[in-house]
DNA sequence: CCTAACATGTAAACTGTTACATGATTCC
DNA sequence: GGAATCATGTAACAGTTTACATGTTAGG
C-alpha cells in the first residue's frame, strides 16, 4: 500500500478531533489549520473514498432527503496510521511562499516612499491574521483544550508568536525607513 | 497580454540583481529567497523564452563549445513590468505549509514523551535554518547592501526574526512539557 | 419567499516537481 | 582520468485549485 498523501492525514486527524462529514473537515481546516496548512474541498471527497477503501475510515450513508450524505469515523487502523505518521520525525519540513517578503527582497527598484507603503501593507496583513487567530481560532482551540486536547492551542500560540514577530519587525523597519 | 506567473517576476528580479543565465537565477534563488520563495529549474528556461518573446528580457547566444548557452539582461520594459508588479500592494498574501505545526496540532494522540521529541525536532529545524541563513544568505545579502541594495538584507532580517521566534517558542514549549 | 449555510461531487486547468538526457570546463 | 560544477533542456507526473452543478434545511 502506497504512503498516503499529506491531506489524507489531515482528514484522519480532523475526524479524530470530531469532524463527521467532508464538509466538517473543510470547516475545521478553515477555522484552525488554515494559516499553516490548507486543503481544498475538491481534494477531500475523493480522499475520503480512498480512505474508506483502505479501511482507515468507516462511512455510513445518512442522506438528507434525496441528497446523498455520508458520516465518517476513524477505524482503529485509521488511528494507528495517523499515529505512525505523527511519529515520523523525519519530515517536519515546511514550505513558505510569501509574496510580501519576495517583493521586499526586490524592493530596491522602488522609491523609498513606496517601500514604506509596502512594509505597512505587510504589517497590516500580520495584524489581520493576528486578529483572525484571536477571534476565530482561539475559541475553538480553547474548547479543545477543555476537552483534553492541549496541542491545538500550542500550535495556535506558535502561530501567534510568528505573526507577532513579523509585526514587530515591520514596525522596526518602518521606523528605519521613515 | 496575460499577467505573468509569479516565477516570471522572480526571474526579472534576479536578472536585475545581476543574474545572467538561467543557471544563475536558480543559484541566486537557492542562496537567498529559498526560505520564502522557491523555483524549480524546470520552470526557469521556458519562462526565460517567454519573457524574451514578450520583450521583457533580451538574450544573446554565448555558446560554450557545442553546448548552447544564453546570457540575458532586462529590457526597459522588463524593468517597468517588474516595478508595476512590485507596486501592486494588492497581493502581499502568503501560503505556509508546515508539517511540524500540522503534526503538533494533532499531537494529542501521542505520548507526552513523543510530543517532546517532536518539539525538539522542530527546534532543531529552526536552528538549522538560522545557521544556513547566517552562513549562506548573510554574506550575499551584505554584499548586495554594499552595492547599494539594502532590501535583500532587510528580508533576511525578517527571516531570521521569524525563525528566532519559532526557536524561542519551541524552547518554551519544551520546558512546559518536561 | 428568499437567502445563507449545509453538503456533495466532478471536470478541467493550472502549477510545480522529478527524473532524465546531454555536454563543457575546471580542479584534483 | 575522474569528479564536481557549470549549463540547458524536456517529458511525465503529482498535486492543487477553480469553476461548475446540484439539492436541502433553517431562519428571517
Amino acid at each position: 500500500m502506497a504512503a498516503l498523501p499529506t491531506p489524507a492525514y489531515v482528514i484522519l486527524g480532523m475526524l479524530r478531533l470530531g469532524a463527521r462529514s467532508g464538509y466538517d473537515v473543510k470547516r475545521l481546516v478553515d477555522g484552525s489549520t488554515r494559516y499553516f496548512w490548507t486543503i481544498s474541498q475538491a481534494q477531500i471527497y475523493p480522499l475520503l473514498k480512498r480512505l474508506e477503501d483502505e479501511g482507515l475510515v468507516r462511512g455510513r450513508a445518512e442522506p438528507r432527503g434525496r441528497r446523498p450524505r455520508r458520516a465518517y469515523e476513524l477505524t482503529r487502523r485509521g488511528e494507528q496510521e495517523l499515529v505512525v505518521w505523527l511519529r515520523d520525525q523525519h519530515d517536519v519540513g515546511y514550505e513558505l511562499r510569501d509574496l510580501g517578503m519576495l517583493k521586499l527582497f526586490f524592493a530596491d527598484v522602488l522609491e523609498p516612499a513606496e517601500v514604506l507603503e509596502h512594509v505597512r501593507a505587510m504589517r497590516a496583513r500580520a495584524e489581520q491574521v493576528l486578529e483572525h487567530l484571536d477571534r476565530d481560532s482561539q475559541p475553538y482551540a480553547a474548547a479543545l483544550r477543555d476537552a483534553g486536547r492541549r496541542h491545538p492551542l500550542d500550535t495556535l500560540r506558535l502561530g501567534i508568536a510568528l505573526h507577532q514577530a513579523a509585526l514587530e519587525f515591520c514596525t522596526t523597519l518602518e521606523a528605519e525607513l521613515a
